[in-house]
DNA sequence: ACCTGAACACCGTTCAAGT
DNA sequence: ACCTGAACACCGTTCAAGT
C-alpha cells in the first residue's frame, strides 16, 4: 500500500527494469488493465512519474517487458502420455496461466504481441503434431487453431457464471417468445454452465482435438486406431 | 469530415439516439475503439459535448447502442444445406460481419455485452445443433465453442499477414537455434500462412464441427455415415 | 425543456530545469 | 548522469448556468 512495500526500496535510487515490471505486473493482476496508469505506478514505487521513463521508452515498452514478467510463471506439465493427452495438458497450463495473468490476454487483443519468452511451449506443441504425422503446413495451421480457442477462450469464455449470473441469464433466455426462440428456450437451462470455465474450455478442445486427429488419420495413408 | 457532413442537420436540434450512434459506428469503423471520444463525436455531429449526455447516460451506454447499430448490417446466410454446411455458412458470415466491424469484438472483449439483436442468429445455430441430435446440454456447449471460436479468430486472427509480415515472421523463426527449436523451424515456411484470415477460419471451424459430428455420433446410439 | 461552457479529476508524454 | 516538476494536449463526466 505505502511506496516502501512496492520494493522495499524507497530511495529509488537504483530500481531496475524488472523490478518496475514486477510492481506494474502487481497492480494489473489486482485491478486490471485500467488501473495501471504511469503516474500510479510510479507513485507506489515511491518515485516521480517521469523517472519510468528513464528504464522504458513509454507505457507500451513497459507493458511489453510486464508480459515477459508474467510468462515466468508459466507451469509446464509433463511430457507424458500420448499425443492427446500431451496437447490437453499443454493447452490447459496455457490457460490457467492466461487466467491468472488476464491482461496478457487483453494485450495481445490490442496489438500482437509476440514475446520470445512463450517460443518454448510453441515449440513443443509444434513438435507433438509432427510428431503425430501432421504435415508442417497442416501444423502450422493446428497449432494456430489452438492457439486461437486458448485467446478466445481466456478473452471470452473465462470462467462459469456466478449464481447472480447464472438466474439473470436464464431469466433473460426464458422471457423470450417461444415461438421464435425455441431452441434457445430449449438450451436455456443448459447455458450458464457453457458460459465459460475450465469444464467448457476442456469440452472445446476435446473437439477441436477430434478434429486434428481426424485430419491426421486423413493424411497417413492408414488410420491407425489411438 | 466538416460537421454537416456526418448527419446534414448542423443545427442539431433534433437529434436521435440512432443519429448517434450512426456517426460513431462511422468514427470506429474508421478509425477504431481509440479514435472515438465523446468530444470527437460531438464535434463531428456540430453539437457540444455535454448535448450528447441528453441521448445517452455515458459513453458504455453509446457503445451498447453503436454494438446495436452495427448488428443490422449482418448478414445472413440462406438456410440451405445439411448440418454442416449451413453451421459453416452461419459462422463465415458471422465472422465477416465481425471483420467489418472490429470493435464489437474489442467491446465484446472488455466487457461482456449480449445485445439482442444478434439473437436471430443463435436461435438459428443453436436450432442446428439440437436438429442434428445433440442434447440441449451438447448443444449449449456446442454453441459456446463455436461462439468463442469465432471472437477468438476476429480478434486474434482476423487477417492473413501482409507480404512485410510474412517476411518478418519467416526471419524471425529462422533466426531461432536449430537445437532447441527444430519443429518451429520446420513449419516457419507456414507459420504466415496460418495467422489468420478466411482459409485459416474455415480450417479451425471445420475441426471444431468435426468435433461436434463425432460427438453427435457418440450421444445417438448408431453411428449412420454421413 | 433543451443545450452547453467551465471545471474537476484524470491520462501519456515532452521539455527544461533541478541536483 | 540521473531524476523530476511543470506544462501540453488530451480524456469522461458533474454541475451550474445559459436560452
Amino acid at each position: 500500500m505505502s511506496p516502501e512495500t512496492a520494493t522495499g526500496n524507497r530511495r529509488a535510487t537504483s530500481l531496475s527494469r524488472e523490478q518496475v515490471a514486477l510492481a506494474a505486473l502487481e497492480v494489473l493482476d489486482r485491478e486490471g488493465l485500467e488501473g495501471l496508469s504511469m503516474r500510479r505506478l510510479a507513485g507506489e514505487l515511491g518515485v516521480g512519474t517521469m523517472t519510468l521513463y528513464g528504464y522504458f521508452r513509454g507505457k507500451r515498452e513497459l507493458l511489453d517487458a510486464v508480459v515477459d514478467v508474467a510468462t515466468e510463471d508459466f507451469v509446464a506439465p509433463e511430457p507424458v502420455g500420448g499425443f492427446r493427452e500431451q496437447l490437453v495438458a499443454y493447452s490447459l497450463a496455457s490457460f490457467e496461466w492466461l487466467l491468472r495473468h488476464p491482461m496478457v490476454v487483453q494485450l495481445r487483443g490490442e496489438e500482437a504481441i509476440i514475446r520470445p519468452a512463450a517460443l518454448g511451449v510453441s515449440e513443443r506443441v509444434l513438435q507433438l503434431l509432427l510428431d503425430a504425422g501432421l504435415g508442417p503446413e497442416e501444423a502450422a495451421r493446428a497449432f494456430r487453431v489452438l492457439f486461437t480457442y486458448l485467446f478466445g477462450s481466456a478473452l471470452f469464455a473465462p470462467r462459469e457464471a456466478t449464481e447472480d449470473e447464472r438466474r439473470a441469464l436464464l431469466a433473460a433466455h426464458l422471457s423470450l417468445p417461444e415461438e421464435r426462440f425455441p431452441a434457445i428456450r430449449e438450451a436455456a437451462p443448459y447455458a450458464a454452465a457453457a458460459t465459460g470455465g475450465r469444464d467448457q474450455f476442456l469440452y472445446g478442445l476435446e473437439c477441436i482435438v477430434d478434429g486434428i486427429e481426424a485430419r491426421k488419420d486423413r493424411y497417413s495413408a492408414a488410420s491407425s486406431h489411438q
